[in-house]
DNA sequence: ATCCTTTACCAAGACTGTCTAGGCATCCAA
DNA sequence: TTGGATGCCTAGACAGTCTTGGTAAAGGAT
């Protein structure tokens, strides 16, 4: 059989997490559910692709972790985007928007 | 300086090439300078991508190359389209098309 | 009380695809 | 005869996702 294609583009996790904080902070596993969900569950993002997305995203400035409690009652790590973070998600989305518009231009057969 | 994006969409290299295939044979270089042309000198594909997705496309029976003569009198290998290969277009293309509505859904904010 | 399931976080290593940075051969013009 | 343009090719680095494993705690069922 042939191998499937992953679930997300290589490459827009971030974007992905970022929009997901945009209004509201939201833990891990939380913000996992919200991307699911948003793309009317196209998009599936395994725990292993969105722990090392955290860790760059907070390293890199654009969100900011807390440890709370979830609406489960159990203990569990807010993120929410800082003002850099902001700035990078409009960043990621026009660089987004510009590469599938070259991408749909290919497509679209020259 | 923060690193800059490569010039694709990782991942989606395969589909473009097989589809500047499309209609018809074409040389290496040629093809990637097809897809640069096509996109409107958005995307870019450097050489090092290029000729190991050859490798790959060709392994998958999806392209069948063949040595020629370019344009400009020198070596050259062409390749050209296998059935299989226009099925596997086919399918890249249903696959991207399904993902990024999947990312713009996430992006229109839910 | 004890177990089981669910929630939540985390890590190690494999894998894949792109990029950087080289290199070789040939054609043609200066 | 030298140098630029064309065309193919490779090795190794690198980044991001996936697979697979784990821990801990809450809450319900037995």
């Amino acid at each position: 059989m042939a191998k499937e294609k992953p679930d997300l583009v290589y490459g827009t996790l971030d974007m992905l997490i970022l929009k997901a904080l945009q209004y509201d902070p939201r833990h891990g596993l939380a913000i996992a559910d919200r991307i699911q969900q948003m793309s009317n569950d196209i998009l599936h993002v395994e725990q292993g692709s969105l722990y090392p997305a955290l860790y760059r995203l907070e390293a890199q400035g654009w969100i900011k972790a807390e440890w709370g409690v979830s609406d489960n009652n159990r203990k569990a790590r807010y993120y929410k985007l800082t003002a850099a973070g902001r700035k990078q998600l409009s960043a990621e989305e026009e660089h987004w928007l510009r590469i599938t518009k070259g991408i749909d231009l290919v497509l679209a057969g020259g």
